[in-house]
DNA sequence: ATAATTACTTTGACAGATAGAGTAATATGC
DNA sequence: GCATATTACTCTATCTGTCAAAGTAATTAT
């Protein structure tokens, strides 16, 4: 399992880009991002939600209410366009990001 | 400038690669990354301080005593062994950060 | 029935980053 | 000679993000 301290500031660049490909709920985010990640790294719940709720204050996703299965009413999130402009720049920054890090880590051996 | 919670669990590594190269003190790292990352990353002196804490306390460095040059007194750290493996591993680590994460900022567009 | 799974929420604690203020010595400009 | 800048480190208080833990609630499987 990979330290959340490397994965935080990414974490709602994640969940963007998930919620881009389509309306998602909380649940549905937590096992996608385990299946994609092959388990090396997992989103506590409480992160989780924590996450959302910034995303949503700051207007860059827009939740409602979904259909009641199996088990707990579904919340599900849609990106808004403020959203989308904010992965964009974001992806820009992961390049930079790479750049930066990459000095450090290179080189050396 | 980048965000700190993107570097924020590479300070370490970052810190130890510049001291893996020669020992060195506080002030000159700092001047050091602002001079390698073109100012893109500079890295506030209390948090500076703090990561020395932290390596120090696990013994991932050591420090001593220097010359009083050109003002305050130098306090120079060297990397021990337990330092350079942690580094090694740490490195290993960055190149399945930047798998993970461009899992999730690479497609799309 | 009851246990497991799906689904979300809230609270409190903790770690790391950092602003801000302070200490202290040397170097530079006038 | 004196003021200011620069070098160099330290400490405290605060903020933000992560997350353990516990709770609520409905559905599905045994």
């Amino acid at each position: 399992m990979i330290r959340s301290d490397i994965i935080r500031g990414h974490l709602e660049s994640i969940i963007l880009r998930l919620i881009i490909e389509k309306d998602r709920y909380g649940y549905e985010i937590s096992k996608e991002i385990s299946l994609r990640t092959n388990n090396r790294f997992q989103i506590k719940e409480a992160t989780l939600y924590a996450v959302f709720q910034r995303l949503e204050k700051k207007e860059l996703i827009a939740s409602y209410i979904g259909d009641i299965s199996h088990g707990g009413r579904r919340k599900y999130y849609t990106i808004t366009t403020l959203g989308k402009a904010y992965l964009k720049e974001t992806r820009k920054e992961w390049q930079e990001t790479k750049e930066i890090i990459d000095l450090f880590m290179e080189g050396l051996e």
